[in-house]
DNA sequence: AATGGTGTAAAATTTAAAATTACAGGAGGG
DNA sequence: CCCTCCTGTAATTTTAAATTTTACACCATT
C-alpha cells in the first residue's frame, strides 16, 4: 500500500556505514542518534539488510558494515529486503466489493492487471538507482551548501 | 506515502458510469452498493473527478456522466484528481533526523534526488494507462472467467 | 564476570485513513 | 408548491496500520 519510511531510513544508515563505519563503530544507538529512529526498529531493519546480504552485522560485540560494493546495492534491493511485497500493495484495492455487482465481481482481478504494469514499471525505476548514485548525490550536496 | 484505495474505488465507479450511465440514473447510493464504500465517501471522489472534469454530476437530481472520452482519462489523471500530491509521498520520509549530523543534515534534500526520480517514472506509467484499456481489461474477463 | 552490543517479541502509543452522522440546499415530479 | 431523492460538505467517531517503547535472552570481548 505504500513504501515506508523504513526504506529512507535504511538508506540514511546505508550512507552512514559507508561514511564513517571505517573509523567508527557503527551501533544501533548511533544511527538512532543520527536517524532520529528508535534503537529496536533500527536493529529491525539492518536485520532485514543483513537477510538479504546488503550488510554484515557483527553480534555481541556490535558494528556493521557494507558486505557489497555500492553499484550493487539498488533502491529495489533495498525495498525488497524490507519489505518484500512492497510492489504489489502500491495502491491500496478497496476490500468488499459487492460480488453480486458483474464490476464488484471482477474489480479487483481488471486492476490487477493495470497495477501489474504499474509495479513492475516502477521496480525497474527503483533498479535504476544504486547506493553509488546517491552516495554522489551526498557528497555534491555536502560540499555545495545553498 | 502511499496511492490510497481511493484511487481503486474511482476507477471502480468509472467503469459503472462507462456500462450502466446510460441505462441507469447513477447516485452514490449505488456506487456504495458496487463497491462496498460509504456514499459519503464516493460523493467525495466523485467531487475530485468532477473538479477535473473527468465527469459530470447532476446536482439535485442526482446522476454522474462521463465527460471526456475513456482514452483521455490515465491512471495519471485519475490519482491526481483524487490525490493531487501523491507524487511527492511516495516513499516516506524519517521526520526527525538529526540535524548535527553532516547525514541527518542532509538527508532529505539526498533522498529527494533519487525520489524525484521515481516520481517521474511513476507518472510516465500511470500515464500510459487509459480507462479505455481498463475496460478492455474488463471486458475481456468477464468474458472468459476461469 | 562485567560491559556494551544484537535479536526479537509483546504491548502501548501514535498517526492516518475511512466510516458515520448530520444537515443545508437543488431539481424535478406530482 | 411541496415532497422526495439526490448532492456537497463538515464534524466526529471508528478502525486499521505503523511505530515506539519496553523488556529480556543471548553473545563477544576485555
Amino acid at each position: 500500500m505504500h513504501i515506508s519510511t523504513k526504506c529512507s531510513v535504511a538508506i540514511h544508515c546505508l550512507i552512514f556505514i559507508l561514511e564513517y563505519g571505517d573509523t567508527q563503530k557503527v551501533t544501533s544507538d548511533l544511527l538512532s542518534l543520527s536517524t532520529g529512529i528508535n534503537p529496536a526498529t533500527i536493529r529491525k531493519i539492518l536485520s532485514s539488510l543483513k537477510k538479504d546480504g546488503i550488510i554484515f552485522v557483527k553480534f555481541g560485540t556490535g558494528g556493521t558494515t557494507l558486505n557489497c560494493p555500492p553499484n550493487e546495492i539498488t533502491l529495489y534491493r533495498i525495498c525488497k529486503a524490507i519489505e518484500p511485497d512492497f510492489a504489489s500493495k502500491l495502491i491500496g484495492l478497496h476490500p468488499f466489493p459487492s460480488p453480486l455487482c458483474p464490476i464488484g465481481k471482477n474489480i479487483h482481478d481488471v486492476l490487477d492487471c493495470s497495477y501489474q504494469k504499474i509495479s513492475n514499471d516502477l521496480c525497474e525505476s527503483l533498479k535504476n538507482i544504486t547506493l553509488e548514485n546517491i552516495i554522489s548525490d551526498y557528497h555534491h550536496i555536502q560540499h555545495n551548501p545553498d
